[in-house]
DNA sequence: CTCGACACTTACAAAATAGTCAGTACTGGA
DNA sequence: TCCAGTACTGACTATTTTGTAAGTGTCGAG
């Protein structure tokens, strides 16, 4: 770990963030803790595998924490760690700018879907 | 492209800095304007066909600039626009979050690689 | 006159990521 | 009893993304 890990911090962020739904999981969660069917009837898309699959590895990197009320039938709740809440603070800045472009980087990505079906 | 598009701004940013070396050009080039082959220098990791897809993918979407001084042999620079400015201004935190809890992250990912190799 | 630098391009292979679909074990309601 | 809901797992497939290795045409240095 001698060498820069990472040569510019973006990486680090999105080492973490990497996975197409992790950003809206920590975005959703930023508005305290929420159930697993819960956050798949947020992250509407998101199929069940997925929603899992990420919620652990996010678990696993402490973005998160998994709270288990050990019944049966199963209730399991997440909810941001100190180091998640730190991500999600900065995170801020970046769903502002997403929003207030939101109209131009819509028609950028329309504009990449049309060029995408002529060629 | 009636219903929201994006339903919180992250994707949006995803949708214009998702790929591997995207936000690592932004950074270099939030310096100033670079040749195609100084970028490759300072993006070290990065294959010349990665390079190039994705600088002709920034400047599709509008975000850098490429400027070709028609000659021969070849001479292009390339740079941010305002567009891609204003995205610089906002990765910022991100960097500096990134850059602050470098190690913590480093070890995460050392983490998680050694939990592959055991697995 | 060969060789590297320049900015690319193309064909193809590999890896990472995401997806579907079925199944687990249990409960409470109709 | 049957069925929906709970949180999850595993096999398998599909898609997307990245990487490798080669080739293009032109110039100037050696």
């Amino acid at each position: 770990m001698t060498e820069a890990t990472f040569q510019c911090g973006l990486e680090a962020v999105l080492a973490i963030l990497g996975g197409k739904w992790k950003p809206l999981i920590v975005y959703h969660l930023a508005g305290g803790s929420k159930r697993t069917g819960e956050l798949r009837r947020l992250v509407t898309k998101v199929s069940e595998k997925m929603l899992i699959q990420h919620l652990k590895e996010l678990t696993d990197d402490g973005v998160i924490r998994r709270i288990d009320y050990r019944k049966v039938p199963p209730h399991v709740e997440y909810e941001l760690t100190d180091f998640g809440r730190s991500l999600a603070q900065v995170l801020a800045p970046l769903c502002e700018w997403g929003t207030h472009h939101n109209a131009e980087v819509a028609m950028i990505v329309q504009k990449r879907e049309h060029a995408a079906r002529v060629a």
